[in-house]
RNA sequence: GGGGACGUAGUUCAGUUGGUUAGAACGCUGCCCUGUCACGGCAGAGGUCGCGAGUUCGAGUCUCGUCGUCCCCGCCA
């Protein structure tokens, strides 16, 4: 028995032919002497009809069928006479002559559709029942297609893909690491790489010219939304280039992967083609953070945040007990969405709730309010001619109303912060007031969901402020390379330096980042140096690399981009699970294979590890209590042990683990 | 590590100030039905109210703890 054809493909052009599918069942709808069953695969969904009268036999097994059932139909091809406009096949069904049911099947927990009810931990503990939706094909198709063009497109660029290890050491900078045990070297740990960062340098050292790697990365860090602790990037690398070079390279990829996903959309309704063009628009770190407070600016949005420092005097700004720098927002309700739907109760609202969002999701911020004891984001704001105020002054408003084209029943909001000018945040108040401008953003015709703002972000700050170590960190990786005209200022004045590095964000999304590395010895050890980090500290961080740097590094630099999130953009989803076959849950477990998982005692003893293990029991006839510690080899087979109490001798029954050496210590109680 | 939301039938949910036998829809099982397409009709099965303590005459409901899922901060390119 041979398939002819896959289900959602026949046509009303093959009515008169024999035909042969196999797939799943969709859905029985059964009339008594007449019974018609959905079959689904891949490619959709196609009506066979049983009759009792002309098939008895096809039709007494048809009556066994039930949903997700694996059948296979062997019929005619028919023309209906009535057709069903809502599937692609609707103009013809299978008259069966025969059914062999190949499979059954237990009643799925939920029902296989397009619009899935079932919750998302259902969905993942039985993900190969998810799968069967057409969602997921979609995703995982379009998925495919984006990383088969991103390929097609490197290679015709000239780049080579090359594989790195999977297995290497770990780097003490960055993120955690996930650890592999070495059974032949006892006690020593290989790491699963958190990016082929220091490889594709090497690989630039080695002279491959142009590098790139589709690639899993790992990282042991706590997960969101977008975010899984192994994942995808298309790590790019090249010698001897301008970062313009690297921008044109992604932008190319970035256009070859829309187009793809067009064909995609296209099939959606509702959905608009992506458009996008090249180059994309570029903003310098400093400017983003100014104009939008952020560092992955959602540019859907076009309104920006307004600098207001010099229309405020300092008299004002000392009696309010506030701080420079003092921003601005301008709110055109020429352009709100839904009339009248800014209400002054709905302004107030809003403003309460993004002082209390800053407090609560801004970690400067809070510290800042406890010590003060009140909010430390200040918020005011007006309606233009409205008694117009801004900070109990009218000619501020009218200032603001002038120097921002607000014109009557406009709103102006003023933001800034209480208590003294921190430096090391400089831009605290702007980030608060992202917070505002995101939720303004819903209300406006000037936030349009459907474009596509590619964006890079450039001249990121070198260091960054670590409130943990108290001292300058570097805010990249420390190879990233150095503006020219700051590598003065590297001493002193560290925080004012620039970095080559730059990120690439679409719609407000961070899709990738990356530099122009150092590659002359001399600069790298005045930043070492400005680090703090000792030679001996080095060696142990960077070894071998710092060697391949001395034997003649080409300048060089890339970037890597997260294919999920590409992916999940792409593909219009709101999180990464969505594009991702297996994916895990916010606890990292993966609920259908039930990783991670305790392993067998033998595995850990050759690998020479043991796990700690501690239980306080309390003696059933005394009332002792004592503390039971140890080590186990994993968590399956608990077994319950006898326990002689020490104060009174009495036997009681203990679960204990599998394990060595029980101490055993008496608690005072 | 911290904050928030949620957890009741296979699934999605409702469940009043704490009060008799915990409900609905879909799904499932059986019977009837020759043009359905989310088929329809009749009948039926299905519950450790996540788990554990506590308050109470009485807990799905209140309190504490714990586990799980999701979102966010920290963390993480």
């Amino acid at each position: 028995m041979k398939r002819t054809h896959y289900c959602g493909a026949l046509r009303a052009s093959d009515a008169g032919r024999d035909a042969t599918v196999m797939g799943w069942v969709h859905r029985r709808r059964d009339l008594g002497n007449l019974l018609f069953l959905d079959v689904r695969d891949r490619s959709g969904i196609v009506q066979v009809v049983f009759n009792k009268e002309t098939q008895p036999e096809a039709h007494a097994k048809a009556e066994q069928a039930r949903s997700e059932f694996v059948v296979a139909v062997e019929g005619r091809i028919t023309k209906r006479e009535r057709a069903n406009a809502e599937i692609a096949t609707g103009e013809v069904e299978l008259v069966a002559m025969k059914l062999h049911i190949l499979n059954n099947a237990k009643t799925p927990p939920f029902p296989i559709e397009q619009e899935i009810s079932a919750s998302e931990e259902t969905r993942l503990r039985y993900r190969y029942l998810d799968l069967r939706r057409p969602k997921p094909h979609r995703n995982l198709a379009l998925r495919h297609k984006i990383l088969l063009e991103m390929r097609k497109t490197m290679d015709e660029m000239g780049f080579i893909e090359v594989e790195t290890p999977m297995l290497t050491r770990s780097t003490p900078e960055g993120a955690r690491d996930y650890l592999v045990p070495s059974r032949v070297h006892h006690g020593k740990f290989y790491a699963l790489p958190q990016s082929p960062q220091i490889f594709k340098q090497i690989l630039m050292i080695g002279g491959l010219d142009r590098y790139f790697q589709i690639v899993k990365c790992f990282r042991d860090e706590d997960l969101r939304a977008d975010r899984q602790p192994e994942f995808t990037q298309l790590d790019v690398e090249m010698s001897f280039p301008r970062q313009e070079d690297i921008f044109s390279v992604i932008e190319n990829v970035m256009v070859r992967a829309c187009a793809v996903a067009n064909e995609f959309r296209d099939i959606r309704e509702g959905d608009a083609p992506i458009v996008v063009g090249a180059p994309f628009q570029k903003m310098t770190y400093e400017e983003a953070m100014c104009r939008y407070g952020s560092d992955k600016p959602d540019l859907r949005y076009k309104a920006s945040i307004i600098p207001l420092d010099e229309m405020v005097s300092a008299g004002l700004i000392a009696t309010l007990g506030i701080s420079c720098p003092l921003v601005g927002f301008h709110f055109s309700q020429q352009n709100l969405r839904i009339p009248n739907s800014l209400s002054k109760t709905a302004i107030k609202n809003i403003v309460q709730t993004v002082v209390e969002q800053a407090d609560k999701n801004i970690p400067e911020v809070s510290a800042r309010s406890r010590s003060l004891g009140k909010p430390a984001l200040f918020v005011d704001w007006c309606l233009v001619g409205d008694q117009q105020q801004i900070l109990r002054s009218p000619a501020l408003a009218e200032a603001m109303a002038n120097k921002t084209g607000a014109t009557k029943g406009d709103i102006l909001f003023l933001g800034a912060l209480r208590g003294e000018n921190d430096p090391k945040h400089k831009y605290l108040v702007h980030r608060c007031f992202d917070l505002l401008r995101n939720r303004l953003k819903d209300y406006t015709n000037e936030y349009d969901p459907k474009r596509w703002e590619f964006l890079w972000l450039t001249n990121f700050p070198l260091f960054e402020w670590s409130e943990t170590d108290k001292t300058w960190v570097s805010a990249q990786h420390p190879f990233t390379g150095i503006v020219d005209e700051d590598l003065e200022k590297l001493e002193s004045a560290p925080w004012e330096v620039r970095s080559k590095g730059y990120d690439l964000v679409l719609n407000g999304v961070e899709l990738g980042s990356g530099s122009i590395r150092i590659h002359r010895q001399d600069v790298q050890e005045r930043l070492f140096k400005a680090l703090g980090l000792t030679e001996e500290q080095l060696r142990r961080r960077f070894g071998f690399f710092l060697d391949a740097l001395t034997y003649g590094t080409p300048p060089h630099g890339g970037i890597a981009l997260g294919l999920d999130r590409v992916t999940m953009l792409l593909a219009g989803e709101k999180s990464i699970r969505e594009v991702i076959a297996f994916a895990k849950t916010t606890a990292a477990v993966d609920l259908m294979a039930e990783s991670p998982s305790a392993v067998d005692q033998i595995q850990l003893e050759e690998l020479n590890i043991a796990i700690p293990w501690e239980r306080v029991v309390t003696c059933g006839t005394c009332g002792a209590r004592w503390k039971l510690a140890g080590y186990k080899f994993s968590e399956v087979g608990g077994a319950s042990q006898r326990f002689r109490c020490g104060s009174c001798q009495t036997d009681t029954q203990v679960l204990v683990e599998p394990g060595v050496n029980i101490a055993v210590e008496k608690l005072d109680s």
